[in-house]
DNA sequence: CGACACATGTAACACGTTACATGATTTG
DNA sequence: CAAATCATGTAACGTGTTACATGTGTCG
């Protein structure tokens, strides 16, 4: 939903065409999140189709407009409005927050047999840096070093939020290692968790 | 992508139906990711469509198996162990992030006038806070809190990842505002929090 | 017996994503 | 002029998700 949301936002600005609203959130989400044009038009067809949106075809007087020249403008609707108005209202839910997939597949790695967690929680760390070290150069050289446009200060945020959210899972991968260094050490979970049996009954075999 | 791999690895444990499939799941990550059943079947239609997996009906002998009379069991295939194995080794792409709602939200917010960048970050934050206290409340009392099984482990540790990024969100957001109360000391972009906007041309002064 | 959980699916739809077709405009 | 970019879409597919149909077993 957030590409969705993200360009009804944007069209409170005014009415856009196609490539201008791509153009508009990959200036405020940078080269992170790039947005296929195609993706674009499904989106604002999808839009118009639930009332938020409507298109507006070249001009009338064919004299004020000078910009859009033959293009295809979208324009928001009062509902679609309040739809902007209550995402901006409504903080974004952590109580049913998205899959996070690399939580996903430490948790079952840790239950399966034979799996090298450490090897894969080392891996992780390494292309997590990596990618921390690229935000920060990103963050320190490009146009969102020093923020003259707003649009400059949004992609800085965005990039911020990566950062923080990199090293939170860095903290988490030395957190997780030393979490199992200290079940090695007290010898639990060396048993391999053969099928157990789901909810029913216990079953132990050796 | 998640749910998909996932079910795939737990079948490394050997042949699963359905509802034990989904069990095995959220015993590793708890409550916080329900998965419903539903998706299970049609996950795994599609993982054996891709061949990953082959579905293995009742049983032959009829009196080694005991535990699954008419269950249709799914088995993963070879090409499914590859698959598998591909996903435990190759780190979770850090270049290319899912998409961060939150972040694009506030990127947007920050570009757009009339909008109350202040109340929205104090009400995620809010938010955001009550859920980390429930996850710390869940990590306290819960089966999560002293593990003896690995499947408490992998729950427990799902729960530290949720508290890293519920954390992480927070640090974002006070960092965020204190960005845009400098900025906004600084005279620079619209006036963020305040609608009592009287400014008239800004000079940008770094 | 009736309610409820178990168990297996199917149908339909959501958004995201890409590949492709098509034309207009710009530019080297 | 040729190539590239702008611009607008459409078709097709992916996973995720839910609602529904259907039947079996179990338990108060």
């Amino acid at each position: 939903m957030s590409v969705r949301q993200a360009l009804l936002a944007l069209l409170e600005q005014g009415p856009m065409y196609g490539y201008q609203l791509r153009a508009e959130f990959e200036q405020r989400t940078g080269a992170t999140w790039p947005l296929n044009v195609g993706q674009v038009y499904t989106t604002l067809a999808r839009l118009e189709r639930d009332g938020f949106v409507e298109h507006v075809l070249g001009e009338g007087p064919a004299d004020e407009a000078g910009e859009d020249r033959g293009h295809v403008r979208y324009r928001i609707t009062p509902v679609g409005r309040g739809e902007v108005s209550t995402w901006f209202t409504t903080p974004v839910s952590r109580t049913q927050p998205p899959r996070d997939e690399l939580a996903i597949k430490l948790a079952i790695a840790v239950t399966l047999p034979g799996i090298d967690v450490g090897g894969l929680i080392q891996r992780q760390r390494t292309a997590t840096m990596a990618a921390l070290q690229d935000y920060t150069r990103l963050n320190r050289t490009g146009r969102a070093a020093r923020p003259d446009h707003a649009e400059d200060l949004a992609w800085s945020l965005v990039l911020d939020s990566l950062v923080f959210g990199a090293e939170a899972e860095i903290r988490w991968l030395d957190h997780t290692e030393a979490r199992l260094r200290r079940a090695a050490a007290d010898g639990r979970f060396h048993t391999p968790a053969r099928p157990t049996t789901t909810n029913t009954e216990q079953e132990v075999r050796s």
